[in-house]
DNA sequence: CGCGCGATTGAGCTATTTCAACCCCTGTGG
DNA sequence: CCACAGGGGTTGAAATAGCTCAATCGCGCG
């Protein structure tokens, strides 16, 4: 029992080099004593199951988290005990990020499914980067991304309805899952139609109406929590636009 | 006239120095020195003027803005000639950092008032961030702060309905302008509806409807352009939810 | 002084929500 | 091994917030 323990864990270990590295220093420019550097800061992970916190809204912050794998949802209490849901957070995605400026955790992140999370304490990622100038640009490049994906999410939310809003997501966790090497078209989803309605801005039935309409479409393929995109360029075709957006405004100047 | 010229030039760049200043060094922690070296690499700025560009969508990204005076705007073409407004940028904050990560601009921002913008190139700034760890240390906080903000946004067009939108849409602008010394309730929008609505994911008749129903609820004065607001604390309850948000929502575990 | 665009106002229209009933797994305990 | 409870999910019907269409207004500018 311990024997299998210790080799779990260090098969971790392993992974979690991987996912450090394909997060922070993707396009490389890392030298490999660097990136020993920085994997020795990296916290190896014990699994996680269903519900458990990575923490909670006005924690103070201290780390970033790496999912290795499984899943993980960030959420923020609106008014009255709802909360909405910020985002689903998949193998090799970072959660943490907006918690630097103010020290404190404004959104509270939970695991939705058995996952592995990496932890990496921030201060030593911090002192880490100030000496290597490739990692400090590493780093700036994946605050600036997560920048330009909240502002996808903002043009989700303000200009499409609820069926592009649906097939956006969906062709979202098929290209995030495909980056990471898993199929693009069949998956299981690990949060429930409530979190996604919640995440998309949409009542839940809303969701449950266009799973059951889109796989009369033929669009894809329903049964539960298990996902199979069929048609691809359709859905594709649906987020573009084909049911166009509203608002035509051309600006002068 | 050249020598007018010369003493307003002068006139931005002390100013300019400020706003560096405090956008990118809020709670101090740098050296006299170090503030020096940072407004080195400040660009002094032309007066802009309504409709001028500072970057476009596709352009190289070189530099971050940071508005001295005037105001800005952000947007980026969603489908068949729409756009989205992004968000508009006041005194004091900074534009540009969604384009560190892929080093192209994704929206565009566009002048929408006669304007003082001072410059700082990315590679320079970036260059003096990995030697002075404080100045890193705010580029961090910065970059984090504007994810919080895209943040609040998101839950903003998730979760609220138009009055509450357009409540906080005004407490923000009225937060701003009071962070800089102006008054948080009398000021003119440098907007049109249209573009308010644009951003707040409202038509623009629902934006004229909702300013006449405030003024009418004795909540602001609208004059066009021109507004006061006249009961703060009612347009934050609002804002609050006193008219309750959706969602009740409450997860296991 | 007239043109034009931004803003306002009115009146239906519709996508989506809300309310309510029901179904179907899943897991639990007798 | 089966009955039952409970939560998630689906489906239908009614209610509605906000959109669209359309007309009018009025300021600002040439």
């Amino acid at each position: 029992m311990s024997q299998r323990t210790v080799i779990s864990l260090e098969s971790i270990r392993v992974a979690c080099k991987n996912c450090t590295l394909s997060s922070l220093c993707l396009p490389m420019g890392l030298a490999q004593e660097d990136v020993e550097r920085l994997d020795d800061i990296v916290k190896r992970a014990r699994p996680l199951h269903r519900g458990d916190s990575l923490f909670r809204e006005g924690d103070k912050f201290r780390s970033l988290y790496v999912v290795k794998t499984g899943s993980v949802k960030t959420f923020a209490p609106s008014q009255e005990g709802g909360e909405q849901v910020l985002g689903f957070h998949l193998p090799g995605e970072i959660i943490g990020l907006d918690a630097i400026d103010k020290d404190v955790h404004a959104c509270s992140a939970r695991v939705l499914e058995t996952s592995a999370i990496c932890e990496i304490p921030f201060a030593r990622l911090e002192e880490l980067t100030a000496n290597i100038p490739s990692l400090q640009h590493q780093m700036y490049r994946l605050l600036s991304k997560e920048i330009g994906q909240d502002t996808d999410m903002l043009l989700l939310l303000g200009k499409k309805n609820a069926e592009e809003r649906l097939a956006a997501f969906l062709l979202s966790l098929s290209q995030r899952l495909h980056k990471r090497g898993l199929s693009p078209s069949d998956f299981y989803l690990s949060m429930s139609r409530h979190e996604i309605g919640n995440y998309l801005g949409l009542a839940v039935e809303t969701v449950s109406r266009l799973f059951t309409r889109f796989q009369e479409d033929g669009l894809m393929q329903v049964d539960r929590k298990h996902i199979q995109l069929v048609d691809l360029p359709a859905l594709e075709a649906l987020v573009k636009g084909v049911g166009q957006g509203r608002d035509k405004q051309q600006q002068p100047g």
